[in-house]
RNA sequence: UGGGUCGUCGCCAAGUGGUAAGGCACCGGGUUUUGAUCUCGGCAUUCGUAGGUUCGAACCCUACCGACCCAGCCA
């Protein structure tokens, strides 16, 4: 992918002035995924922003797993991210982190903060905390547990600490202000209770740090320079800002906000993409119609591409929604360049030339693609029954249809222009058969009688073929904003996101070629074979996305 | 009169006092053995609205309008 010289984002910008100021030697920044789910579109900007600017201004990008409530993690998870950031094309520096590591650092200073009295237990249950911390418009009140002592607060944090309390039955909390118009700074929770054993840390905890306790000090922990979140955490800053304030941390991160990435036509949240796949709607989380990063790699998107997608789409504070037509011109645009050609017929119409000899094969030979000579070129045998596609025939038609037509001519793609002579048609008027006539001399070549033909079909032959099921892909949505307002996601499903083909017939050169080679399928789109279910026997193409189509169907 | 944030072409997005970049989409012309690619051209007298400051404003000021976020012991 060429450098595009497009200008800085604001969080580049400021990262740059930090260097030159010399803010920060060099820069730090972050993936901090929680390991509750898959991975999605709306991650892989978070991840092409935090690791981009670190290749970009010489830096260092930590993958950090933000895993401080046990309840919700797995390693699975874990697992499938690490994969995923990798498959799009970064590499971390040095180990995987985890929030984790840092709970006895968290916990040392939980007691800090007591001991300079800014933090105490609290017995309130939930529906009392809920009340005394007021409202949006109103202030909350202080806790009656907020003057207890240190030595108390010591001790009953300690308590809590060795599993003396049931879950809910206090939280330690710091202490700021119940009347601060900001929620997050009206005493905020920041250690509860959970007796759930750890994905990383097994039993050893029964409190676990919250995240607006934990994020902050991980950051200043791994010298995280800039801590890029998205806007939903601006609220949560100046708390943020408080604890790197008020902790021995050893630096001071500094945080900032960008708004998320929305494509339209989609959902992307963990929650709404869980119920696709609960409710069957899709195969997996890696269905090839799911916005998650695994679904993409499935379907066929190039890491590239996606990346080239996310910059162009922009960093900003706008909260907007991109058009997922700038997501397909980015897979086009990298597909268009580095797939081999190759011919599929979809809806096989067999084609039988009458003036081709029973007993010939010819070999045309055809170019890998039509404007790099590096892609080895293909042979493609020719005899006198092939296969063309059941749109590309037509009895008649106006001329603004450049196909087959009876009595008119149609280049196939490679080989000769044929003109068609009749349809064979079975007892219910469906065409089964084409009879046509080759003109000779024309590979290569115009009609020595100078009437060319209009347009230019694929085809394969009909008797030396590869047979293949081909799975065709449209937005899983109808609507393109398919969770706006309050409205159900469900409702808005597009009913045909799938197309199952079978019988499908595929040129011979596609016999050998890894299972991981995108084909352009030439006049069809762009082509891989579906990494679960296609094996060498049984052929499965997934459709990564179709050629840009300008033709108004439709007469 | 709770606090915070955001409003530049249909969609993203530059621009931050000197007279509206770019991409996607769309519309036309050309090339083409993919109705693809490529290529050429078109596409905001106007920057949420209304006032004001200024020689000059999308950029500064004021008011208004609209959208989003915050009352999890989720992240």
């Amino acid at each position: 992918m060429t450098e595009s010289t497009r200008p800085l984002n604001f969080i580049e910008k400021i990262v740059k002035e930090d260097i030159e100021n010399k803010v920060v030697p060099s820069v730090q920044t972050r993936f901090p995924p929680e390991p509750n789910g898959y991975l999605h579109i709306g991650h892989a900007k978070s991840i092409c922003l935090n690791f981009g600017i670190a290749q970009t201004f010489g830096g260092q990008c930590n993958l950090r797993f933000d895993d401080t409530n046990p309840e919700k993690e797995d390693t699975e998870y874990v697992e499938a991210i690490k994969e995923d950031v990798r498959w799009l094309g970064f590499e971390w520096s040095g180990d995987i982190h985890f929030t984790s590591d840092y709970f006895d650092d968290l916990y040392d200073w939980a007691v800090y903060l007591i001991k300079e009295g800014k933090a105490y237990v609290c017995d309130l249950d939930r529906d009392q905390a809920r009340e005394y911390r007021g409202t949006l418009k109103e202030p909350g009140k202080n806790s009656p547990y907020r003057d207890r002592s240190v030595e108390d607060n010591l001790e009953l944090f300690e308590k809590m600490r060795a599993g003396d309390f049931e879950e809910g039955a206090c939280s330690l909390r710091v202490k700021i202000d119940m009347a601060s118009p900001n929620m997050h700074l009206r005493d905020p929770i920041i250690y509860r209770i959970k007796k759930a054993s750890h994905h990383q840390t097994g039993d050893k905890w029964c409190i676990y740090p919250s995240y607006d306790f934990a994020h902050g000090q991980g950051d200043a922990i791994e010298g995280i320079t800039h801590s890029i979140c998205t806007l939903e955490f601006e609220e949560h800053r100046p708390l943020y800002d408080w604890f790197i304030e008020n902790l021995p941390v050893p630096s001071k991160p500094r945080q900032y906000e960008f708004s998320r990435l929305n494509v339209n036509y989609t959902v992307t949240s963990k929650r709404k993409l869980k119920s696709l796949v609960d409710e069957n709607v899709v195969d997996a989380w890696n269905d090839p119609r799911m916005p998650t990063i695994a679904g993409m790699r499935r379907r066929g998107y190039t890491p590239e591409a996606l990346r080239e997608f996310i910059d162009k789409a922009g960093v900003s504070r706008n909260e907007g929604i991109v058009d997922v037509s700038m997501l397909e011109f980015a897979i086009r645009e990298n597909l268009n360049v580095n797939a081999a050609r190759a011919m599929c017929v979809l809806h096989p119409l067999k084609v039988t030339l009458t003036n081709y000899p029973e007993d010939k094969t010819e070999v045309m030979v055809a170019p890998g693609h039509p404007n790099r000579d590096d892609l080895p070129a293909r042979e493609l045998p020719f005899s006198r029954e092939l296969f063309i596609d059941q749109d590309d025939f037509r009895e008649e038609a106006n001329k603004k249809y450049k196909r087959l037509v009876i009595g008119k001519r149609v280049r196939l793609r490679n080989a000769y222009v044929i003109e068609a002579d009749e349809a064979i048609k079975d007892a219910d008027g469906n065409i089964i058969e084409v009879r046509a006539r080759i003109i000779e001399d024309t590979v290569g070549k115009d009609p020595a009688d100078g009437v060319k033909p209009k347009g230019v079909i694929h085809w394969v032959d009909a008797n030396n073929n590869l047979d293949c099921e081909v799975r065709l892909y449209d937005r899983l949505f109808n609507d393109p904003a398919p969770d706006a307002g309050g409205k159900d996601f469900m409702q808005s499903l597009n009913p045909n996101s799938l197309e199952i083909l079978k019988g499908c017939k595929a040129e011979t050169s596609l016999a050998n070629s890894d299972a991981d080679i995108r084909f352009q399928f030439e006049r069809e789109g762009y082509f891989i074979q579906d990494s679960l279910y296609s094996t060498p026997d049984n052929l499965v193409y997934n459709r990564v996305i179709g050629l840009r189509d300008t033709w108004e169907k439709q007469v």
